[in-house]
DNA sequence: AATGATAATGAAAAACATTTTCAATAAGGA
DNA sequence: TCCTTATTGAAAATGTTTTTCATTATCATT
C-alpha cells in the first residue's frame, strides 16, 4: 500500500487535502489492473465509502490525472476508461474486450521524433505510442460476439 | 478530386447511395489537413449543401470510418475531432494548438510488437503510434524548428 | 481539544456530445 | 416515369461531463 501513500502525499503537496471519498479512489486506481469509467470506479469506490457521489469520482480522476498519477484511456470504442499512468518510458498495451492493462518498454523513438521533429518542423512535444489485443483470459472468447 | 471520387466509389460498393450531403461531406474530408469535429464538418459542409443537418454528418463520418477513409483522433483535450485515416503504415503527427496533421511513415514497430506479443500473451491486433507537437505556424519565432 | 477558514462533498441542474425515432424526401434500378 | 427503399432533417432521447450551491469535514491554528 506504500503506493496509495505515495499518491495521498502528491495529493497533498499540491495542497489538496486528504479525504474519505479520494483514499477509496486512490486505493482502488492505484490497484486497478483494468481501464476503468467513472461510472465503475463509482460503483467500486461506494463498497469502500457508500457516501461517494460521481461527481466527486469526476473531480478526482482530474486531480489524479493533473498530477500524472492516471490517464485517460484511448480505445476505438471510445476514451472515458482511466488507468494508473504510465511511468517513465512505458507504454500501454491494452485488451480490447476486458480493459486488462500491461505496460511494456523497451522501443526508442528518439532517432524517430528527431527525424520527424527537422522534417516536418513540428515541435514534438509528447509521444503515444499503444498496442491493442486480445488479453490470455480473452483469447478463447475471441471468436465469440462481443458483450454489449 | 480523384481522391473524393475514390471515396464516394467505395462508398457507392458498399451499398450506399451518393448524395448531396456526402459528397459534400466527402471533398470537405478529403482536403481537410486540420482535424474536425463534427460541428465543424457541419458548419463548411453548410455552404455547399445548406439543408445539411448535424445528424447527417455523425452517420457520414460513421461511415467513412467503417469504411477506413476516416478516422477519430484522440488527443489530450479530447476524442471528438475526424480526420482522414492514415494509409498503410502511416502515422499522425498532430499540432496540439491548432490541429494540424502531418503524417509520416519510417518507423518500423514490427520486432517491437512481436516480442511484447509473446511476453505478454496478448494476441496484438493493431498498434497506435502519435506524435504531438506545435506545428510551425503556431511557434512563437524564436523557436521555430527550421525545416530541412 | 476546540475553533475557524476554507477545501471538498453530494445533489440537482446545466451543458455538451451523440444516438434514436420517425415521417418526409430523393436516389437509382426497373 | 415509377417504385422500392436508403437517406435525410427535426425532435426527442440518451449518455457523459461540468457547473452551481448549500452543507460538511479537513486540518492549521489556537
Amino acid at each position: 500500500m506504500i503506493e496509495t501513500e505515495r499518491w495521498l502525499e502528491l495529493l497533498e503537496e499540491k495542497g489538496g487535502r486528504i479525504t474519505g471519498p479520494r483514499k477509496a479512489i486512490v486505493e482502488l486506481m492505484v490497484k486497478a489492473d483494468h481501464a476503468l469509467s467513472p461510472v465503475d470506479v463509482f460503483d467500486q469506490a461506494r463498497s469502500k465509502y457508500p457516501k461517494m457521489g460521481l461527481v466527486t469520482v469526476y473531480r478526482t480522476l482530474e486531480i489524479l490525472s493533473e498530477l500524472g498519477l492516471v490517464e485517460r484511456v484511448h480505445q476505438q470504442d471510445g476514451c472515458h476508461m482511466y488507468l494508473r499512468a504510465a511511468n517513465g518510458h512505458e507504454h500501454l498495451l491494452i485488451c480490447s474486450r476486458c480493459g486488462k492493462a500491461a505496460y511494456f518498454s523497451g522501443d526508442d523513438l528518439s532517432v524517430l521524433i528527431d527525424r520527424i521533429s527537422s522534417e516536418s518542423g513540428f515541435v514534438i512535444q509528447s509521444h503515444w505510442l499503444q498496442l491493442q489485443g486480445i488479453c490470455q483470459k480473452c483469447q478463447p472468447k475471441k471468436f465469440q460476439t462481443p458483450i454489449e
